[in-house]
DNA sequence: GTTCTAGAAC
DNA sequence: GTTCTAGAAC
């Protein structure tokens, strides 16, 4: 299996990953992401193989089921953000549900960081518009500068972004 | 997506 | 010398 497809079992067979699926039914799964790049991070997918470049007009109920699914597994006082990477690594359809303070171990890389604080992270209301996506313009955003979400402070190293982030969110 | 690590940057 | 980033992975 190649590590694109790695979110698929998810779907295929949930029972089988207790420790890492939180919820499903007949059609969609939410797990813990296994790289979680915030204190709380889910993947919400549907059980149907399809991935983000499949999706048409016909697949918007099943997007808004999804951000149903989203909005079950947070609390409403809780700081949460919803959407979909614009250019995604996995290729089984997954929405990001992540809390906002991107306090975490597993973020490392200044493309983690950017890919949940600009426009490559494309929230549910405008996925459903189905925009088409031009992928180096995406790509691009991942290059830029580092500047935290909360206060827009400029930080040059992602060392000093992350102490940055957990004195804020403490 | 991650891991590993060479070498750039400090 | 240590910290930090970025590119290969068959
Ligand atoms: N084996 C895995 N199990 C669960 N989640 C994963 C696994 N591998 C990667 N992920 C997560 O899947 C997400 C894929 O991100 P993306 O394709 O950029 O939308 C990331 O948040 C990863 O941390």
């Amino acid at each position: 299996m190649s590590w694109r497809d790695q979110l698929w079992q998810y779907c295929a067979n949930p029972e089988n990953f207790p420790t890492i699926v939180v919820k499903y039914d007949n059609d969609y799964v939410a797990i813990n992401d296994q790289y979680p790049k915030s204190k709380k991070h889910f993947l919400v997918m549907p059980r149907k193989r399809i991935g983000l470049k499949d999706l048409t007009k016909q697949d918007i109920p099943m997007i808004l089921e999804m951000e149903k699914m989203g909005s079950s597994l947070i609390q409403d006082n809780q700081e949460f953000k919803m959407g979909f990477h614009a250019v995604p690594s996995m290729n089984q359809l997954h929405l990001h549900v992540i809390s906002v303070d991107h306090v975490s171990t597993c973020l490392k890389l200044k493309k983690h960081y950017l890919s949940f604080t600009t426009d490559f992270f494309v929230p549910v209301d405008t996925m459903i518009d189905l925009p088409s996506i031009d992928i180096e313009k995406y790509e691009a955003l991942l290059k830029g500068k580092l500047v935290c979400h909360h206060c827009k402070q400029e930080f040059k190293t992602m060392p000093k972004l992350k102490q940055h982030l957990e004195e804020i969110y403490k």
